[in-house]
DNA sequence: CAGATTCCGTAGCGCCCGCTATAGAATCTC
DNA sequence: GAGATTCTATAGCGGGCGCTACGGAATCTG
């Protein structure tokens, strides 16, 4: 018994059909994506994707997990990377302004926009608690420079943290209304001129 | 014939309807507010707000227009109350933090946030002409003062003043993600670090 | 091949959406 | 008062929502 697969095997590709759903909750959000939308763009019927994914809920649950590790795991590497926290931070905002605009994928940023003005509140926590999470870390690699003597000691390591996100907020709507990636670059830029010298 | 009003009365204050309209749809967006959700808080029946209203997109627009007048002039008044660009929008920048975090109302920006994700793409395009409309009065006034050599010559106008809408879109946002006055300031303040010298 | 297993397509469930037809209640003019 | 006028309350329309029962199709094991 080796395991082989019995009935009838499966007729789509999962991991490919997760990408399709991932990019009509990225564009449409999580409510306005409707089941009928999705089982038309992933090209399959809806028991086909019950069966593969459970349900609505879980399968955005699967998708931000794929965002994450593809569009928002950068900023972890940024900050890891970079020899300062403002070197970091200026990497995230600059590739920020890249991937928001990307053509290959709609605009802005899944985690801030898919879940606003959702009447489904559990969802609505998830992404807001992976804001956090940035947040978070944001925060810390900023207090690592102030212990380091790289920032000033009298630095507001969450307020800065916090303005950075407000930044990237900022700039993931700027996207969904039509800037450019030059435009964003140069919001991030200017963004930077307020990093505690 | 003094055009006394025919017909039974009104039995309820417009007004204080459209009132507490907003309220529903700045907290929950245009589309997560049903009718019925409508209804309750209006404590009419559906018959009457639609005679009264027309029907929800109008009742939409009319919150709208009524939003604009109470929370978004006060930035008009900033702009040209205050001797330079960079005073007015800091104005602008300190009263949001306190409009965004006012108990008396929902968090946030109703024009920034409540049609977002919709599927109705012309409430959409209402908003996001409103939020142009933000954006060119910035960038009028930055303008200005880099004509009257207040700014260097060099100042990018346009990314300046989208660089303030930004950070405006983020505050909105951490104030709904539960974000307190005091540390959408300082949020306000550090981006005013960013201001050319 | 038979039988078990798994997936797919149709068709439809109950529910809520925005909206309204209809009839009665409340106020006007005359 | 009578009659016209306007609003309110009930009740329900057609349609889309998330989700699933069911039977047939496709692949396994033996």
């Amino acid at each position: 018994m080796v395991t082989g697969q019995r009935g009838r095997p499966r007729s789509f590709d999962r991991d490919a059909a997760l990408d399709k759903a991932m990019l009509a909750f990225w564009e449409h959000g999580y409510e306005a994506t409707s089941i009928s939308d999705l089982t038309a763009s992933l090209g399959i019927g809806a028991p086909s994707l019950y069966a593969a994914f459970g349900d609505k809920r879980r399968l955005f649950d699967e998708v931000v997990a794929v965002y994450g590790g593809r569009y928002t795991d950068f900023a972890r590497a940024a900050l890891s990377e970079e020899p300062t926290a403002g070197a970091g931070l200026r990497r995230v905002l600059r590739e920020a302004a890249g991937i928001y605009t990307d053509p290959a994928h709609p605009p802005g940023c899944l985690v801030i926009s898919a879940a606003v003005n959702t009447t489904s509140q559990d969802v609505a926590q998830a992404l807001r608690e992976r804001r956090e999470v940035s947040l978070e870390m944001f925060e810390r690699r900023i207090r690592a420079d102030v212990a380091a003597g790289v920032l000033p000691a009298a630095t507001d390591a969450q307020a800065l943290a916090r303005f950075a996100l407000a930044v990237l907020v900022g700039m993931s709507q700027q996207s969904r209304d039509g800037a450019s990636r030059e435009e964003l670059e140069a919001v991030a830029e200017l963004a930077m001129g307020a990093w505690p010298r």
